[in-house]
RNA sequence: GCCCCGUUAGCUCAGUCGGAUAGAGCGCUGGAUUCCUAAUCCAGAGGCCUCAGGUUCAAAUCCUGAACGGGGCACCA
């Protein structure tokens, strides 16, 4: 915070000096930075290298005249020119250990930005898996990143709403459907076959099983046929023609045609079933998004009015930016920013997935928020052009949806590759994952990796518990604290926040201003983890926050007998506990007080 | 062919809108426990930041090109 305060004081003393009146104060780049090496102070600054280009001036001259002229500040002791430009702020000694009183009185608010005017009203979707099968482990880095997000974009003072889409409309949905209904058609003969192409999963069959029991129940007395008994043999001959996947469709209306309203039915209780677990897995993951939007909803009209679909297809098509060509209608998508024009509606009549995207973004853009993010896999990054086209098209600013890639993540187990194929049913589940390592270290390994990076997900590392676990690193120095505040408890001695906030310059090993440094750092890290929709930021600062903690503590004893000393030291373990705590919390991870 | 992401120590990865001597963990070598949790710590070795140009007072960082690896280019979702 005092980065900003000095950032304001330079200007004001450019702005003081006549001869640079003409410095446009906004396009400068200033950087306030934090010093690596202690010999040049607490924090450096460019700008007198900055703006010796533009007033073909020294640097040296630059930087004299501006530290001349710049206003006392309580917390800076001394200012120094150093080559070839930098200037250099020195801190007085106690600023730093002032941070433990900030925290004590802050307490889980701590790090929290309180800036209310740059707050905004943010839309984050993600997750959004199609409802035909459980989640996988691709899906849980996704889901893990868009719930710390939230987390973290709301620690910044952002009104933030966390939604999953549910694509329960279309053709993936009619197979899947159809899929259970030949699993109970084959779970009451044998011999009936099961085409390739259909889903694979064994949930299919325990989905097909319970639909058995139900009907049974019902009273038909045991025998269940879902296909009529002189249909089911034109059934059997017409998949034995199945030689490729758009071949199901001819089964799907055969299955709509003579099943009628089972087909429906069949459809919303797998559907049902598998939004359930879906719902399931990421709650014990501790994701828990606020909002389901569901893909039927922009089919639906109401109160007479036009569905969502139909609406931004009218719309579209009254700006003439439709045109049908082989029986389908495009959307000229490539007037925008898209390499080509798009399907919207298909020469079946149905309309596709872009189609409903389009709508369901455009209801988005509808709800008044200032930003819409995406989570996505890194395999749609090719989507987004014709998304963002649309949403120029419909005359609403594509710079407001944004759209964060993920790279795909891969588990290692004994050195190995395990691998991933979705097809044929062989993929590990979310909920598998979880069961293997813990739910905790789950969500953990998958944000320890910035979006970009493909990640390697070492199971074996994730179950660890030694320090090799950064997990379990950060996990333990909370632990060892609270372990410490409960030996000081047996020892029937009292913790006296005053008399440590009295003695906070006894804190002046050289440990000990370390900590004190990191504890002071995490304002910051949590605004730019936030600003930057960086999320792993918040585990690297707290492993080392955690190292340098054990470092401290195997160099000195805490509970010492000098009282004055000891408080401040309590003082300090506290803040470090608080932080990570506070820094866990963002991580939706838990800081135990035993191990 | 076009597009996105990556390439930093033996391995897995950080690296601030370009900034001063490039960082961590693992692994390796050597050490630390009569004491608050050794589930820990300390020290050492280990680098042409993939390559080649360019911009700049200053490049791991920005621009151009190349190589390698992953992914994407549907009337699928």
């Amino acid at each position: 915070m005092v980065k900003s305060e000095i950032k304001k004081s330079l200007f004001k003393a450019i702005q003081s000096k006549k001869e640079w009146e003409e410095v446009n104060l906004a396009s400068l780049r200033v950087e306030i930075k934090d010093n690596k090496e202690k010999n040049f102070g607490d924090f450096s600054t460019n700008i007198a290298l900055i703006l010796a280009q533009k007033l073909k001036e020294s640097p040296k001259k630059i930087a004299d005249k501006l530290i001349k002229k710049f206003p006392p500040h309580p917390s800076i002791k001394k200012i120094e020119f150093s080559k070839p430009g930098f200037i250099n702020f020195y801190l007085i000694d106690s600023h730093y250990s002032e941070i433990l009183k900030i925290i004590k009185k802050e307490k889980e608010k701590f790090g929290l930005n309180k800036t209310k005017d740059e707050n905004k009203k943010i839309l984050i979707e993600y997750v959004s898996s199609n409802p035909t099968g459980p989640l996988h482990v691709g899906h849980g880095r996704g889901a893990a990143f868009g719930s710390v997000l939230s987390n973290i974009l709301r620690a910044s003072g952002h009104k933030v709403d966390e939604e999953y889409y549910v694509n329960d409309q279309g053709r993936q949905i009619d197979i899947l459907t159809l899929s259970v209904f030949l699993r109970c058609e084959q779970l009451l003969n044998n011999d009936f076959p099961y085409p390739k192409f259909c889903y694979q999963g064994e949930y299919i069959n325990s989905y097909a099983e319970q639909i058995i029991e139900s009907s049974k129940e019902k009273g038909s007395k045991g025998e269940v046929f879902f296909i009529p008994v002189d249909k089911r043999k034109r059934l059997i001959e017409e998949l034995k023609k199945i030689k490729k996947e758009e071949d199901l469709d001819v089964l799907i209306s055969f299955a709509r045609r003579n099943l009628e309203n089972k087909f429906i039915k069949v459809k919303e209780f797998v559907l049902e079933q598998i939004v359930h677990s879906i719902k399931l897995d990421l709650s014990k993951m501790g994701v828990n998004q606020n909002l389901w939007f569901t893909e039927t909803k922009l089919y639906k009209s109401q109160n007479k009015k036009p569905s969502l679909i139909d609406e931004v297809k009218d719309i579209l098509e009254r700006a003439k930016l439709t045109y049908e060509e082989g029986g389908a209608l495009w959307f000229k998508s490539s007037q925008f920013k898209d390499d080509k024009d798009r399907v919207i509606e298909k020469e079946n009549g149905q309309t596709t997935y872009f189609a409903s995207d389009i709508a369901y973004h455009a209801h988005k853009y509808g709800r008044g928020y200032d930003k819409i993010i995406n989570v996505w896999g890194s395999d749609h990054h090719g989507y987004l052009p014709r998304v963002k086209s649309a949403m120029s098209a419909l005359g609403l600013d594509p710079d407001k949806l944004e759209v964060i890639f993920i790279q795909f993540a891969t588990l290692i187990k004994e050195n190995k590759k395990i691998s991933m194929s979705t097809r044929g049913g062989q993929f590990i589940t979310l909920d598998e994952l979880m069961k293997e390592v813990s739910p905790e270290a789950t969500r953990f390994f998958f944000i320890n990796r910035k979006a970009e990076q493909h990640l390697s997900f070492d199971l074996d590392l994730a179950k660890k518990q030694s320090k090799d676990n950064p997990l379990y690193y950060i996990q333990y120095a909370h632990a060892r604290i609270c372990s410490i505040l409960k030996n000081l408890e047996l020892t029937k001695r009292k913790v006296n926040s005053g008399l440590g906030e009295k003695n906070l310059n006894l804190l002046n090993g050289e440990k000990e201003e370390e900590l004190l440094k990191i504890l002071s750092k995490f304002p910051e890290v949590v605004l730019k983890s936030s600003d930057n929709y960086e999320p792993h930021l918040i585990c690297y600062y707290l492993k080392d926050l955690s190292s340098s903690f054990h470092g401290y503590y195997n160099e000195e004893k805490i509970l010492v007998d000098k009282e004055e000393e000891l408080q401040a030291k309590i003082l300090l373990l506290q803040g470090v506990k608080q932080v990570i705590f506070n820094g866990l919390t963002l991580l939706g991870v838990s800081s135990p007080s035993s191990m």
